[in-house]
DNA sequence: TCTGGGGTCCTAGGACCC
DNA sequence: TCTGGGGTCCTAGGACCC
């Protein structure tokens, strides 16, 4: 058995921790750049506010309904975040717990005696609600995809099912997908959804009741495959270990306003190149690849990918220490500017990871190495243990005009001396 | 005027090797 | 005049997720 343990509208929830007078409010968290709303509490979706939509065309209607808006505060929402798998991986053990994204986890329940899986939901909800302040929602069944579909039943009906529900029988799980729309299943996004539909298959029950070949050539090989034998009860995505190693590593950000100055895209590629290479050697990785690519206003609105604006190259030896990707990056830049026009976006993306310890040396490179990678963790520890850039390379800039905006951020209670919460 | 960011897995096809 | 077949590795691109 697996379980699914998701937090509701968890960016806002994270939001109400330090502000209870919104409890029972509406609430919505901003993206980036304050560009879409990515989090509704259950109020501002009761008022109609869609997810994902622009932050600027429902800002009247946010405005009108007196909803509070937030920008996105991921300092907050990553140390809640820990809180909560901390809290799950101390009731069913560290190696039964896949941290899958920030505000969800599952869990494999199979060492667990079927008639105590009941008590086990709410215990851990119990756990984590007390624990964090996080509310959160359970979901059980045999396998990965019908916990899934039992989470969005808990979801879907808070007070009848009080954000936990089990399919534990098989007539439980068939009637269960006889209710969920195609659409509705985990891993079938746009595309497969309109082939299914065109195909006059309509629910989750009718998908589960096709042969496997038939989805091996129609829906995307063995992952079809899988997705069929999930439907039936048959586990066929294992939980994941934790600390899997990252195969790319990549940093984008939209711009606050259109950049135009060579000297700025190089700042904020410099600025992301540090980002990434931090991510890098977090896990002990060093990069063999670095890509550079600048999204133009023009494109914009052609979705996809555009050779002209992207550039890469591959390193003399791969490497995990900053200045040595910040030089190519902003090579890169070089290589791809074009004078007068507008930029919005930019990204790095670092690629043939290798593990750190046993790089492949070159000719080239000499005792410095050890020396550049001891300053590069001293530099990391004090960036971690201050929780800022309090060091930084000169490359980077200082003024930033050209940064996202977050105009609506909450202070950073949990990560910052300065910004904790006082009460009096 | 303003529409996020960071990932994963899989497949097809080309290059290359013996 | 005749010109194989099988395997591996890499990359681009499509699909999906939160």
């Amino acid at each position: 058995m697996k379980a699914i343990v998701d937090c509701n509208s968890f960016y806002c929830s994270c939001e109400r921790l330090f502000r209870p007078e919104l409890n029972n409010r509406p609430v919505v968290v901003l993206s980036n750049n304050d560009g879409c709303i990515i989090s509704r509490s259950d109020e501002a979706k009761a008022l109609g506010i869609g997810m994902g939509g622009p932050f600027f065309m429902a800002r009247h209607q946010l405005e009108k309904n007196n909803i509070s808006v937030f920008s996105s505060n991921y300092h907050l929402y990553g140390d809640i975040s820990m809180r909560v798998m901390d809290s799950l991986r101390s009731i069913v053990g560290e190696k039964n717990v896949e941290v899958y994204s920030v505000d969800e986890a599952f869990l494999g329940l199979d060492e667990i005696d079927p008639h105590e899986l009941p008590g086990l939901a709410h215990r851990l909800k119990e756990t984590v609600e007390t624990w964090t302040g996080i509310p959160v929602s359970v979901g059980i069944a045999p396998s990965k995809t019908l916990a899934k579909i039992a989470n969005n039943i808990a979801k879907k009906d808070k007070q009848g099912t009080g954000c936990i529900h089990l399919l534990l029988t098989d007539p439980s799980f068939h009637q269960a997908l006889k209710k969920t729309r195609v659409d509705a299943i985990w891993g079938v996004g746009r595309s497969f959804a309109n082939k299914l539909i065109d195909l006059g298959i309509t629910s989750a029950w009718e998908l589960s009741q096709m042969p496997e070949e038939w989805a091996c050539r129609n829906l995307g090989g063995v992952v079809g495959q899988r997705l069929i034998l999930e439907l039936k009860g048959k586990p066929s995505i294992s939980l994941k270990k934790e600390l899997e190693i990252k195969k790319m590593i990549t940093t984008t950000r939209m711009f606050g306003r259109q950049v135009t100055e060579l000297s700025e895209l190089k700042e904020a590629v410099a600025t992301y190149t540090t980002l990434a290479a931090e991510k890098l050697r977090r896990q002990n990785s060093a990069a063999s690849q670095i890509q550079v690519f600048l999204v133009s206003r023009e494109e914009d609105h052609l979705a996809g990918y555009h050779p002209d604006n992207h550039q890469s190259t591959n390193l003399p030896a791969a490497t995990s220490l900053t200045h040595e990707l910040i030089r190519p990056a902003i090579r890169l830049v070089d290589q791809i500017f074009k004078s007068g026009q507008a930029y919005k976006k930019a990204g790095v993306l670092l690629s043939g990871l290798v593990p750190d310890g046993s790089i492949q040396g070159n000719f080239f490179s000499g005792p410095s190495q050890a020396r550049d990678r001891r300053l590069m963790s001293a530099v990391d520890n004090l960036n971690y243990s201050m929780r800022s850039e309090m060091v930084k390379f000169s490359a980077t800039g200082i003024k930033k005009d050209w940064k996202m905006r977050q105009e609506l951020r909450s202070p950073r209670h949990t990560t910052r001396w300065e910004e904790l919460k006082e009460v009096s």
